[in-house]
DNA sequence: CAATATACGGAATACTCCTTCCGTTTGTCA
DNA sequence: TGACAAACGGAAGGAGTATTCCGTATATTG
């Protein structure tokens, strides 16, 4: 579970539903531009301060007032998943690009590179991603289709033979989920450290003298499974 | 700057000392009982929950009310540092049982594993060290002597060949230090993907076929410069 | 342009958690 | 064993912040 709400969470009786409610009527204008002002102060605020950033800075940030960013987002969950959704999309697309690539090896390679500088810039998905487990509500649709790119990249890298071959996609993740984790608590104090951290950790992958992994490689789904089941 | 007082911080006028002021007279024997039971509730609660627990918690773990505990430990920052010079002084000492090892590659190496497997019980620890920047102000002198330990560590493995030439301490603190923060989080879900991942990160820091890494090697010295820097 | 449903701002509310305070209990020492 | 300083427990105090509420302002529509 994110630890996203760290206050209190009285609940309101509200329906949390992300927006509008369906779309009985198309909403007005000035509440449709306010919207699109608070997601994107959000994502600076979030990205600048962390997800623990009180709303009302949203708010100052945006223009508008508390009241305001409450009414559009009812709870500050709902809040950080709509930025999250934002940039788990904008991360899809770089992921799909890679796959457009003929060169799986440095395709791969660059795209973690990118992924790294990407969250260094976004604490927000940085913090979420070690853990991101809060899309299961939101957009299970988008995890899914994020994992599914990512794991093509790892086996296409991997029939290339420019990855080792007893590694699972999970692996991947968890490493580089550490880095952004770090990256997030630490404020990317040296970009250039963890740039060579990414690199190290590519080296690793490379099929080269691979030692015996400990373990079996995993797949997204496995370890969706196994992380439910931890739960319990 | 650690996320340990994510409350307010009155800060009472109180000296800020970590036990008893000097040793004026010995402490009555049930508070002296009372603090040892805290101590210990502390580390296992922190471990368990993470430092934001309530420190209403480690008073009904250790059996005492929560007046008890802050008369011991006047500060919640204080009584982390304090559960963090315990496993501090543990990791150094372990440190140090590895440089006592004649076969420098493997002891190294060894000492990785089981320092992520420390972290994973401990989620202080790898709450902390990812920023790790709290004992500066309690124990200045252990963080060094531990850093120092950790250097000479990957000196002696690298002198054994072992380890690549062109990495520094500061990028194998980081390295896991990330790793150990996402198992913070993700509460180590599953401790053979984190063992794999560690074997992965050692493999990446190998000296066969290293890729030309980015940026210079740091060790942990110049690295708290530039973390000062950064601060400003 | 008037009528009205929507949306706005921000004060009030609610809740958690750290810290302090104080009346009560307990170890210590003669 | 009695006196008293030290320590205890837990209630009160104080702070920060998410969420709600409501009087006011503003798009929209005819």
């Amino acid at each position: 579970m994110a630890e996203i709400a760290e206050r209190p969470v009285p609940a309101g009786d509200r329906v949390p539903v992300e927006g509008p409610v369906v779309s009985e009527r198309p909403m007005r204008s000035d509440a449709r531009r306010n919207r699109e002002l608070v997601l994107a102060a959000a994502e600076e605020v979030f990205s600048e301060i962390g997800v623990c950033a009180p709303i009302e800075e949203v708010g100052r940030r945006a223009g508008v007032g508390v009241g305001t960013v409450c009414r559009h987002f009812p709870t500050k969950q709902l809040l950080v998943e709509a930025v999250l959704k934002a940039m788990f999309t904008a991360l899809l697309d770089d992921a799909r690009a890679a796959l457009e690539r003929s060169d799986p090896g440095p395709a791969f390679r660059d795209f973690y590179f990118t992924l790294s500088d990407f969250q260094a810039r976004h604490r927000v998905l940085a913090e979420q991603m070690a853990t991101a487990v809060d899309m299961q509500i939101t957009a299970p649709e988008l995890k899914a289709a994020l994992h599914d790119a990512m794991s093509q990249l790892v086996e296409r890298a991997q029939a290339a033979g420019e990855v080792r071959g007893d590694i699972g996609p999970a692996d991947v993740a968890m490493l580089f989920s550490g880095l952004a984790h770090a990256t997030a608590v630490a404020g990317d104090v040296q970009p250039a450290l963890r740039r060579r951290c990414v690199a190290i950790m590519l080296d690793g992958l490379r099929p080269t003298e691979p030692s015996e992994l400990p373990g079996r490689p995993l797949d997204f789904a496995q370890l969706d499974r196994l992380k439910k089941r931890a739960k319990r």
